[in-house]
DNA sequence: TGCATATAATAGCAATTGCTATTATATGTG
DNA sequence: CACATATAATAGCAATTGCTATTATATGCA
């Protein structure tokens, strides 16, 4: 009654990411950089505001999350053929190697989030969040054409 | 099968971080804040590390997000007559009336992220995210015991 | 009581993020 | 082709956060 839906899932949330940080500390990557990191997994290639717009950070922001991880030999920047503006991103056999080994690691933590949910639960979970997440984001590119367009003249 | 339980849970409580702040640009506030004035109106008069531990930030970070709150006229830091080292934290009315407001834009917005799910699917929802929060909350207390215990001597 | 240790809050510093402006390059239009 | 406009990425600055150290006060024990 007094909990919304919505402050259920930051919680549950945000203590997913806190005992994820926790396991994965000594690997030196943080849960955002492992979620640019699957994402680039999903789309190799891909230049850096797209990659941005995908894992919801500003250009500016994703540009030194990739000069960090570039500098860690994680992620490759290749000037794109077609646009010397552009630069295509590229998962090194380290990442790949990284990402294997998390893989393990969410696994195990989603195993431990949903102890004692049937399978059909877990399931039902999948299904509802999921679709609370695509109304969401439905919602969000409406909300979010609005201010993007320019004062106009 | 390529998304997992967090991964899902994350972008939904990311979206819906996202929809919050947009509809509540103008009042002032962020989403931590108002998470902040929320489990403080539900523990009027407890003091900044409990609350620290509640909405988990560090106690340095609460105590600079009371300093602009107690700016802004939403929270009011009163002495603890039991210990001088202490502030005692309360809501202004200010806060309240904000609160009441904010209210029912969560509400809103928990009615359009849940948009074409049945009473009976919205209640498996919470019931079965509740039950996330609650498997994580217990781990994470165990895992959190061990780092803070010092370097034995 | 007197002193070592614990606790509540805060300050300094470093790291990260976003806003705004800037640079380099691409694209559209006359 | 020439020039205005759009786009990809990045730099400067300000705001926020957490780590570590510090200050003031409280508590436990000889």
């Amino acid at each position: 009654m007094s909990e919304t839906i919505g402050f259920l899932l930051n919680d549950a949330a945000r203590l997913f990411r806190r005992a994820f940080n926790a396991r994965t500390r000594d690997s030196g990557i943080t849960a955002l950089q492992w979620r640019l990191l699957v994402y680039l997994r999903r789309h190799e290639g891909i230049r850096q505001g797209p990659l941005a717009d995908l894992i919801e950070v500003e250009p500016i922001t994703l540009s030194r999350m990739v000069d960090r991880l570039a500098e860690a030999e994680l992620v490759e920047r290749r000037a794109d053929p077609t646009d010397r503006r552009a630069w295509l991103l590229h998962l090194t056999p380290r990442a790949d190697a990284l990402l294997d080994e998390m893989r393990r690691t969410t696994d195990a933590l989603a195993q431990e989030a949903t102890e004692g949910l049937s399978d059909t639960e877990r399931d039902q979970l999948v299904a509802l969040v999921g679709r609370v997440r695509c109304n969401l984001s439905r919602r969000d590119a409406i909300s979010e054409s609005a201010p993007k367009q320019k004062e106009a003249i």
